[in-house]
DNA sequence: TTTAGCACTCGACTCCATCGAGTGCTAACG
DNA sequence: CGTTAGCACTCGATGGAGTCGAGTGCTAAA
């Protein structure tokens, strides 16, 4: 689709324009030295990107950026993975090396370090709760009719809750239950464990409790874990300020705004879990409004095999693509590969 | 220390200031009507009162805007709390009829209600582990050395913490100490829980174990609620945006950069709670260089009499305080009356 | 003591000239 | 024929001059 020339060219601009922010003019890439040739045959190359729709020019008398799709042909044929300087491998290194016991502080460290080293946004899925299996199940009254209900994974996460408890339910028969399910439970994952409620335990259930279904909808209550499934980790916001895109109050304002809709975010990140690998979106292809001027770059991370959650990466389109993405393809991976042994411990 | 007609003046330029946010001119005060002098006499009060320190003027031909100690002035003799409009306070009362278990949703909910209601940002801290008392005590095995350690309060609060078993511990050995402990520590505030181990049963304990040493460390371990006694809760900071004053990105980089420093905002906010009722900061009396230009104003509530959290609301000096004022002593009132109610249920 | 009148100040805004980076086009060059 | 030098042109950015007007301080009269 592009001749060489023209791919050596596209690759400088975007190049240029991601450490300037600036348009890049002809002259400036004939100077790099990458590219042989006078600014004159630029330009005419120039012409012809903008005409395919790879480059933009802001007006008339100014340098070209690249479009969406200028972007877009960049990071797909973005070298073979730039190498990173060691001794920041070493860091991310190191920080799996360090004592951490729980799985969701972990995630939420490995957040900060991505936004620090990236100096952008870090948006985090910590690890779903759906694919890991009941430890433990408890209700603990509290008072006449509230009791927490607490829910152990074999991962080591706790979800608690609390919860109503009907009138004439007494704390003898709760045990029972709970006893019971303990029994019957332990090891079923977490999102089977309505339906094996309903189906598997129901009749016998039914046989040793009298008020089963004031029970059931206590239960109910307890194992749905609705967006409590997952949680969110966001961090390096104000790096966005940083950005020369978004200088202009009015700018940033949107996308803070967002920030503070976990929700949104939470679909945003899980929507990339689909595919593997590294995913690249960048402005529209985020589909938020706010995000135009934006891509997000998203790796997800695994328990045995099983991919249960997404770390992400978000800046302005003008991204250093080649330097995020190796960061957060070692990063899931390491992720990944510590979760994976600790879990198998 | 000023006259009545100064009071005035300086009543009715701050109040301008504040719904405006531009310098106010003696006639503007002149054509208010409450102070019924004309633009020279106006003048040569207002020139006193910048003598006094109470106003400044950014340049010879503009008019006065009120000086820290002119808000200082007018927050200290704010006329007998104004009224909130009746579906307001409505508002805030509904909120607390609504049926919710979590003690901790209630508050960040709280938050919500409040930086939406002032269009300020809402800083709250959680209600305080540290004045409950141990409902339950549970370790529970994940792997062969780690095991979570869970801590109910007589709130509902879970904390939970992965702990490093130490070899040669049995799971027997544990559940001893773990009934000891549910046995003899239940309602024990959970700040001289680890007084509690050491002083009263630790002799007990040794009688019974084997591997006491270790097992005290990792009870040490999972007692130790380090800043995780208390969470935090922020809401509405892009609310800060919206400001006149912070439309330049420099100004309010260091502000959203601080608020996701949260434990520097947790000392900002627990260093409060030592005075009783609503406190007003105004900015450098936060003692924080990014906060000169904000105003904070902070409240607690309580759980029987003794107070375990603080509520409060960050602006521009510049904050409409007569209205928050109030909104934060209704609604810490509410919170403390809820939680005394649900705590005694 | 209060107020009307007035000269003065100074930031905000507009207008305009200048500057320069960068372009597109043409013609010359190897 | 691809490449390049040369050149006129465009257009945003920058900065200075002029104007406007809100607001002041001071003086003198009511």
């Amino acid at each position: 689709m592009l001749t060489e020339r023209q791919r050596m060219i596209l690759n400088a601009i975007v190049d240029d324009y991601i450490r300037s922010a600036e348009p890049v003019g002809s002259r400036s890439i004939s100077k790099r030295g990458d590219v042989g040739y006078s600014p004159a045959t630029i330009r005419n190359e120039m012409a012809d990107l903008e005409e395919l729709g790879f480059l933009e020019q802001p007006h008339t008398s100014a340098g070209r950026i690249p479009s969406h799709k200028g972007y877009r042909y960049y990071v797909d044929h973005l070298s073979p993975l730039n190498l990173l300087a060691p001794e920041e491998v070493a860091t991310m290194k190191m920080f799996f090396a360090e004592k951490l016991n729980a799985l969701e502080q972990v995630v939420q460290h490995a957040g900060t370090i991505l936004s620090h080293m990236t100096n952008y946004t870090s948006i985090l899925l910590g690890p779903e709760v759906f694919h890991t299996s009941l430890r433990h199940f408890q209700l603990l009254p509290l008072s006449d009719n509230t009791a927490v209900a607490i829910i152990v994974t074999n991962t080591g996460q706790v979800e608690n809750k609390t919860v109503t408890i009907p009138a004439g339910v007494s704390i003898a028969e709760m045990e029972k239950v709970v006893n019971l399910l303990n029994h019957k439970l332990t090891g079923v994952p977490i999102y089977k464990l309505k339906s094996a409620l309903y189906n598997e335990l129901g009749q016998e259930m039914q046989r040793y409790v009298t008020h089963f279904e004031e029970l059931t909808k206590v239960l109910d209550e307890a194992f749905d874990n609705g967006q409590d499934g997952q949680r969110l980790f966001l961090s390096g916001a104000t790096n966005m300020l940083t950005q020369p895109e978004f200088r202009d109050v009015d700018k940033i304002k949107g996308i803070l705004d967002l920030f503070e809709e976990t929700p949104t975010l939470m679909k945003m990140l899980a929507s990339a879990s689909a595919g593997t690998g590294i995913q690249v979106r960048i402005g529209s292809e985020i589909n938020h409004d706010v995000f135009v001027n934006c891509s997000l770059i998203t790796a997800t991370y695994a328990i045995e095999g099983e991919s249960v959650g997404t770390i992400g990466i978000l800046g302005p389109t003008r991204m250093d693509y080649a330097r995020v993405i190796p960061i957060l393809d070692i990063l899931s991976k390491n992720l990944t590969q510590f979760f994976t042994k600790k879990h198998d411990k």
